[in-house]
Parts: C-alpha cells; sequence; structure tokens
RNA sequence: GUCCCCAUCGUCUAGAGGUUAGGACAUCGCCCUUUCAAGGCGGUAACACGGGUUCGAGUCCCGUUGGGGAUACCA
C-alpha cells in the first residue's frame, strides 16, 4: 500500500483526562505530532473532558505536564470539549431538523431487556428502530406530554468505506452499526457527535489513534458524510501489550509518564523507545532523535500489530542517551534524584565529576545519582562477606597504612596516584592488585566501579585518608563494626 | 455469543514471490581491563498450523489455532 502524503495535515491528539498520561496516549501523540512534523501543517491538542465525573482540572494540567517534559509540542489548544457542547447540541439539531437524525422514546429499561434477549439468542444486538418513523404528530405530542427522549443518528444502510494509513481499505457492513445516539436524554453529546463535530470544526485531515476505536469509525464515517464534512484519513495503532501478551497493566510496572519520569527515565528515551513501538524507520538505526524522526517518518512503516512494551529495551535505550549526554545536559533532569540522594548541599564541581565517571554505568538517572553517594559520605559501611578476602590475608592491615602515608605527600591526580600506588607494591614485592582491589572497597564500599585512580582522585586526599583509616581499623578489627567512633 | 483486527528469534523489528531470513534488546562466550560498566568480536534463537495459487511462498488466497479489540444514554 503506497501511501503518499502530500501537503500539510492538520491532526489531533484527544486524551480524556481520566488519570495520568499513559504509555498508549504517548505514543498516540508521538505519531501524530510526527506526521504533522513530517508533513508540516497544525497538531491541535484537545482534552476530551465531556465525562465531568471522571474529569477534572488537575488531571488535565497533568496531561499537558507530561507531554511536554515528554517533548511533545502541539500547535493549537488545548481545547476543552466540554466547553463547546452546546456546538455538538446545535450540530446534533442540524441533522434532527434535516432528518438525517430522530427522536427516540424507548427507554433504557426496554433496550436492555431487549439487548439481554439478543444475546441470549446468540446475536448481537441492534436498536430496531423503533421509533425511527414515528409521525410528525405523535413526536410531537410525546414531547409536549414531557416524555424524555434521545436523538438518534439514521445508520445507512449501505457498506461503509474509509481508508486506514495502517490497515487499508476498510469496508464494513451496515450491520456492524445501528442508529447510535447522539444526544441522551439530558440533550448533552455523546462521545461519537462530539468528536465528529470537533474534527470537522477543527479540520482534521487525519485522525492518528488507538485500534480500540476501529470499530467506531464506521459510525464516524457516515456522521462526517451527514454533515457534508470531508471524511479524514484514519490511521488506527494497534495497542501496546504487556509481557503477559495481554493489554499494558500496572502489574508489570510503570505504565504513564509521570512513573517513568520519576525513575529517572530521560524524555528523549522514552520518546525515541516508544516511537519505535510500532513504527521502524526501516533502516538498522534506533538512537533517533525526534527531529532526525520527524524527517523520515513514513506512515507506511507503522506495523499493524500489536507490540509488547519491553521495559528492558527502554532502560538500555535510556542507558545509550545517559552516555551520550554529557553532564550539563544532564542535571537540569537530576534535581528530584539529587534530592532523593540526601545530595542537595554537594559540592557542584565535585558532583559533577564523580557523574561523569559513573555515566557509563546507570541505566537511570536515580541510578547515576545513586552511585555517586559514596563519595559524599562520612563512613563507608563495609559488608563482611563482600571484604572476606581482604580479611582473610593477614599482612594487608600493613601494607594500606604504607599506602595511606605515601598517598598522604601524592599528587591528587590520576596518573601520579597509580604511580604512586605501584610504587608502594613494589617496594613490598606484592602485586598492584592486591592494593587496589581493598583500596576500592575502603573507599566506596563497592566492588566495582571507575577506574581506581579516578575515583581515588575523585574522592581527595582528606576523605581517601580518613576512609583507608577507617577500613585498615575495620580489617584489624576482623570485620566487625567499631565500638565507638575513632 | 456476535462483529472486527492481528500473527517472523523470548521481546521490538527488517523483509513488498527467488535472502546463508538481516538488525536491536535480552541471553551465552571471547577480547579489552585492577573491578564494574561502556565498547569490540562471536554464539544460541523465528517465519503458529493446514490447505491452495505458483516453476518457486515468510511474502498472495482460504481455513484452523492463538492473541487482541468492540459490542453503553463511557470516552
Amino acid at each position: 500500500m503506497a501511501t503518499e502524503l502530500n501537503g500539510p495535515v492538520r491532526v489531533r491528539f484527544a486524551p480524556s483526562p481520566t488519570g495520568f498520561l499513559h504509555l498508549g496516549g504517548v505514543r498516540t501523540a508521538i505519531y501524530n505530532e510526527l506526521l504533522r512534523l513530517h508533513c508540516g501543517g497544525v497538531f491541535v491538542l484537545r482534552i476530551e473532558d465531556t465525562d465531568k465525573a471522571r474529569s477534572d482540572e488537575a488531571m488535565t494540567r497533568q496531561i499537558q505536564d507530561a507531554l511536554s517534559w515528554t517533548g511533545i509540542c502541539w500547535d493549537e489548544g488545548p481545547f476543552l470539549q466540554s466547553e463547546r457542547l452546546p456546538r455538538h447540541a446545535e450540530r446534533a439539531a442540524e441533522l434532527l431538523a434535516a432528518d438525517r437524525a430522530y427522536r427516540c422514546f424507548c427507554t433504557s429499561e426496554v433496550l436492555e431487556a431487549q439487548r439481554a434477549e439478543a444475546q441470549k439468542q446468540g446475536g448481537s444486538f441492534r436498536y430496531p428502530r423503533t421509533c425511527a418513523h414515528l409521525a410528525a404528530d405523535e413526536i410531537a405530542r410525546r414531547v409536549e406530554a414531557g416524555e424524555t427522549f434521545v436523538v438518534r443518528f439514521r445508520a445507512p444502510d449501505e457498506n461503509i468505506l474509509f481508508f486506514d494509513l495502517v490497515r487499508g481499505d476498510m469496508e464494513f457492513p451496515p450491520e456492524s452499526i445501528d442508529d447510535f445516539i447522539l444526544l441522551r436524554s439530558d440533550g448533552s453529546p455523546t462521545y461519537h457527535m462530539s468528536v465528529v463535530c470537533d474534527d470537522i470544526d477543527m479540520a482534521i485531515s487525519h485522525v492518528i489513534r488507538g485500534e480500540d476505536h476501529l470499530s467506531n469509525t464506521p459510525k464516524h464515517v457516515p456522521l462526517f458524510l451527514a454533515f457534508g464534512a470531508a471524511v479524514p484519513t484514519f490511521a488506527h495503532l494497534p495497542l501496546i501489550l504487556g509481557p503477559d501478551k495481554k493489554r499494558l497493566s500496572k502489574r508489570f510496572g510503570a505504565t504513564s509518564v509521570e512513573e517513568f519520569r520519576a525513575e529517572g527515565i530521560l524524555p528523549q528515551a522514552l520518546y525515541n523507545y516508544m516511537a519505535l513501538l510500532g513504527w521502524s524507520p526501516g533502516e538498522d538505526r534506533e538512537i533517533l532523535s525526534r527531529d532526525e524522526m520527524g524527517r523520515i517518518f513514513d506512515v507506511d512503516r507503522l506495523n499493524a500489530s500489536a507490540a509488547v512494551f519491553d521495559r528492558e529495551k527502554l532502560l538500555w535505550m535510556n542507558g545509550q542517551y545517559i552516555l551520550a549526554s554529557i553532564v550539563e545536559e544532564l542535571l537540569p533532569h537530576l534535581g528530584p534524584f539529587i534530592h532523593e540522594a540526601g545530595l542537595d548541599g554537594a559540592d557542584p564541581a565535585r558532583l559533577a565529576t564523580v557523574l561523569e565517571l559513573h555515566r557509563s554505568r546507570a541505566r537511570t538517572l536515580r541510578e547515576l545519582v545513586q552511585s555517586v553517594i559514596p563519595y559524599f559520605r562520612d563512613e563507608v559501611p563495609y559488608d563482611a562477606e563482600l571484604c572476606k578476602k581482604f580479611l582473610a590475608d593477614p599482612e594487608l592491615p600493613v601494607h594500606l597504612a604504607a599506602l595511606r602515608d605515601r598517598l598522604a605527600e601524592a599528587e591528587f591526580e590520576k596518573d601520579p596516584l597509580e604511580a604512586a600506588l605501584r610504587a608502594v607494591a613494589e617496594e613490598r614485592a606484592i602485586k598492584p592488585s592486591v592494593l587496589i582491589h581493598p583500596v576500592r572497597m575502603a573507599l566506596s564500599g563497592a566492588t566495582g566501579g571507575p577506574p581506581l585512580f579516578d575515583l581515588v582522585a575523585a574522592m581527595g586526599k582528606d576523605e581517601t585518608s580518613r576512609h583507608l583509616g577507617h577500613f585498615i581499623a575495620y580489617l584489624r578489627r576482623g570485620g566487625t563494626l567499631p565500638e565507638h567512633q575513632d
């Protein structure tokens, strides 16, 4: 299916503010933005907050913040659908006047019973058009009598055709929809009425949304037609699945933008990863910026099958972004993690130095900041299990004491430090590694980390001396905790 | 139940009738290295099944199975 998209588009992202921005939502927003970036045009943000019971202003704010954080930019809006309700009712009235819609006095109780019966028979329920052809005077009389009614659309009896960028030409038989409701008995528009009305008023050319709307589309298409409006081109994106191949749910971890942000995922990484979950640039490269993707975005490359969200790969990609960023670029995102780690008062220059040392070792910003805590604490906690082989060497405290004395007069730069340690090792006829590993343990409490002499240099003379002193004492005590502060 | 959609390594995917079925994550091994990462090199690993169509099918058609979605006076 070759799809030549030329000229500017008008796209929209229309979330309902019923919670945090979900991964599926971000991805939909991303593809909207990418199409807009590729073709030029306008990206509209519309908040579908007509369900007052489930929407509130804070959530609306929340969604905008999450989009902005992710790096998604819209050109127009946000428009609140709730503010357009009178317009929707007005347009429904036009349909009523043109006899493309009609008043239906059937109560939901009656309909419910009919529905239950139809399902018991093993079929699907369609509104039986009980009120489709009431006489004008009867309608007038019942309205006059105060009977409540809904407004129903006269669904077409022909096949419904539309084009979907992901699935190609779609054709639905008329039975797949019924005379669905446009206006509820309280006069408020239903979702179908609102979306179509807004998409027309906002001149939306391409509707990119989740696959869960695919079966709503046969309702929307004839509505566009009834209004004499151009039917937009659709793109129904497959759903995002969890590791169990079921709809992504909380029980496998984070599902909202907020949560990934709180874990220390960079916005660019989330954007990049989500864009590739269901779309591929057709080349082997996977690390792509928003602008690059916008340039090469091609709707033909949207995948039609559902994708499993792979947290591991997101983490890997985030690591790639951390690795590719300089500390100055990372810093604006680090605030909450620095606070969480209790490093608010840390010397900024020293913080930057050690963050740099650990950049290639972290997959999230949280991990990165956590890994740097050892440089800022007074006491290093030693794990007897990890220190086992150091405790087994009775000579070690003596060697380390000698090293400590030597380092006290060394220049605290990487190379001189290394020279000093090697000299001590040679004098004492031991291998450098006999000193290297315990020094790492003494200073960081860990067995892994950045190159030792970077670590020592970053730690500084005073801290190094103090930690070494503590560690030597710890070894001499045989690995027990200190009885009191020395 | 009914309608609709989907189906390549464990996962994301490339593949538009003829490929040793390619890449990435994960995994395993090796190299680098004082360690842990990062990086480099290599390995394991896939066309759900059954029928067609065709000289030839991962690619086209039908069916089966499996998964998902929709079946509201929710959006």
